[in-house]
DNA sequence: TACTTTATGGATGTATAAAGTCCAGATCAG
DNA sequence: CTGATCTGGACTTTATACATCCATAAAGTA
């Protein structure tokens, strides 16, 4: 139940782009400045252009820039562009067959933290974030 | 961001057990039941009576036996006691310290996801699970 | 045209944690 | 004493997240 890195270096190569929006950026000074590995960071963009988040120019001068302002970009479609639907477990897939179908009293509290996580993310956007650059207190 | 297996083997065994909230059950009867390995169920037994959530009777006619009512025991001691302390991502623990501190947007949309687990797991119960036991509409 | 820069897509490798197994020992009822 | 049961640790297996590499395509520049 954890964020994996790799939604987290989608997330925060994002926001390093929602500093300049209309910006272009090219992996090798994303890569850089959120210290993510070059390659790695080249597989997360492309599932972020193929979903339309961000558009990528190749050659000299090329790079990536987001499609859209960063008050229209949120948490849940960089999610599903990465990991695809937030599911919290397996046999919430329609199509699953499980033994214990017939009474599954914890289906309904997956469900309900699914919902609730989805919601948060759904309604936080790139620009949410930025504006509440504080660090909380996580002490 | 899914529940373990583990998590969802403590679950499932700990609502079995609050069907006979006043039984004791031995593993060999939880793990067929729930069809949870023998072995790697007596594991998670083991935290969950570490944690003062059931307790042991060794010998012939032995077994576990919750040690509270099913209404005082709520998913977030459950998750803590197979999982350690819910922490979506491991900047969060107080200590670590990260190259990206100075400018972190993502940590407090982390956090607020974080606390809203929390919420759910502590405000659902074994019994509430019961209570519900009708298998939501995952399509 | 030739050259450089950059993204692309697939193949492949690695490291780690989760999941699962095994067993000798302790405890206890009958 | 015997058989059932939990205990605690060591150990193995498996899955997959994470990472790397490379040949290719696309696009700009001279």
């Amino acid at each position: 139940m954890q964020v994996s890195r790799t939604l987290d270096y989608a997330v925060r190569s994002l926001t390093y782009m929602s500093r300049r929006p209309v910006g272009r950026f090219n992996i090798k000074e994303i890569s850089e400045n959120q210290h993510i590995p070059l390659n790695y960071l080249a597989k997360i963009m492309r599932r972020l252009v193929n979903k339309g988040i961000v558009r990528s120019m190749v050659g000299p001068d090329g790079g990536y820039a987001l499609r859209k302002s960063p008050a229209e970009i949120n948490l849940r479609e960089i999610y599903e562009a990465v990991e695809g639907e937030l599911r919290m477990i397996d046999c919430m897939d329609k199509g699953t067959i499980c033994v214990l179908y017939e009474n599954c009293p914890q289906i309904s509290v997956w469900d309900k933290l699914q919902i609730s996580m989805v919601k948060v993310l759904q309604d936080t956007t790139l620009e949410d974030m930025l504006n509440q650059n504080t660090r909380v207190d996580v002490a």
